[in-house]
DNA sequence: GGGTTAACCTACCGGTCGGTCGGTAGTTTT
DNA sequence: AAAACTACCGACCGACCGGTAGGTTAACCC
């Protein structure tokens, strides 16, 4: 009974740093790749506990419950992004050079990493219920308003083409998000380029043609 | 026993041209609404029912199986887009204006007539599993095969620039497909201008400089 | 060496899952 | 009007689900 949805705890329980060493991150690791590859729906947690080389029983030693464990996943996934790629290119003033950066360090996380758990972030939103994916959205929103800022103030200096930020910025992250769904299937394209690729074609369709820099192409 | 996994039975036995008058028809409907809302895997067989206003025997008069239902409903969404998108672009000869249709009429399926169907077979392909998937798979398969030609035609052309068709064709259907996770949520862009908005982006990136109609910029 | 604790396991729980059975009411066919 | 068929429902099935109770083992603490 009473299920206490009062104050907050101190901090956050889960991804509490973490560490794949430990047992529990263990856990989390394998579950991380169990839910990628099947789906949150489609695994049961004795998949989860026989990918962790344990019982179910044993799994729940570890975590309190299923939603638990996947919030877990994602907060790290998150973690993950944030600490590699946001919070570094936030930093940066110059908002081209910004832009830039956070596309090429969006996309090598996707493809050279590749974490499991960010795949997870991005395939199982809807398998999320009430206030965890309302904390997991919170976070992506921060990414989402972060993109619309640089793209406002780029159209301020005058160096953007006419394109309404809100669409830049879901075009943008739907180029980058999408790449998990095919990236590393046998194609032999390698992640530094496909960084600067798109860097290329999407700083390509943005920018006002006064302020592109030479785009490689002869004639 | 024995899978039959030899030559077409005829036809293909699900999406018999799904009429949403009949109560077959209904049941897909209503099945696509419940796995758009909360996911394949944490939907179940009475929540289907429920939505469709029947008992779960009911619906079992119907189809087969929860995984037969299923392709069902994903093999509906190819049918929706490859009569309404597909089958019509690729008939045009240049390929530039055909590039154009695509990008206009993918983004307006997605975003006007948004049908849950097309939504499920973005979402779901992990819940899809063996002979399922793989039909799924081929038919995605052929839409890609046609941006890949596409791209390498222009390129032949002289009109794109030095950029990897395969990038381009996955840039491209990230940037669109992405669109059913953030359109239409309180944001009042409207469809055809999102639609020219991603022709002009895309575009924009992929073309060489000269070959770019002006982008109505200023100055 | 007695007590404590973390890290598991076996065995099990109530509930729900996908799916089926036998029946019935209404319509159509003969 | 009998037979056949379609469309459905209430009741049910075995399997499996997420989760737990309670015990065992080994390491550590005093």
């Amino acid at each position: 009974m009473h299920v206490v949805p009062d104050a907050e705890p101190k901090a956050r329980e889960p991804s509490p740093r973490l560490d794949h060493e430990t047992r529990t991150g263990q856990i989390y690791e394998a579950a991380a790749r169990v839910f990628c590859e099947h789906g949150f729906g489609q695994s049961s947690m004795s998949d989860v506990a026989a990918a962790a080389d344990l019982t179910k029983a044993g799994v729940y030693h570890h975590i309190a419950s299923k939603d638990e464990l996947l919030f877990g996943i994602m907060s790290y996934g998150m973690d993950l992004f944030e600490e590699r790629v946001l919070d570094r290119v936030e930093q940066i003033r110059d908002p081209l050079e910004r832009l830039r950066a956070a596309i090429r360090g969006h996309v090598l996380l996707v493809t050279r990493d590749r974490p499991k758990e960010v795949t997870v972030v991005l395939n199982e939103s809807l398998s999320l219920r009430g206030e965890y994916r309302t904390k997991i959205n919170r976070r992506k929103r921060r990414y989402v308003r972060f993109l619309n800022e640089t793209f406002r103030e780029l159209r301020r200096e005058g160096l953007m083409r006419d394109i309404d930020p809100r669409v830049a910025t879901f075009a943008l992250l739907g180029m980058i998000n999408w790449t998990y769904q095919w990236y590393g299937t046998g194609g032999r394209i390698r992640d530094t380029e496909l960084a600067e690729a798109y860097v290329d074609l999407f700083l390509g369709g943005l920018l006002r043609a006064d302020q592109r820099p030479d785009e490689g192409n002869g004639s």
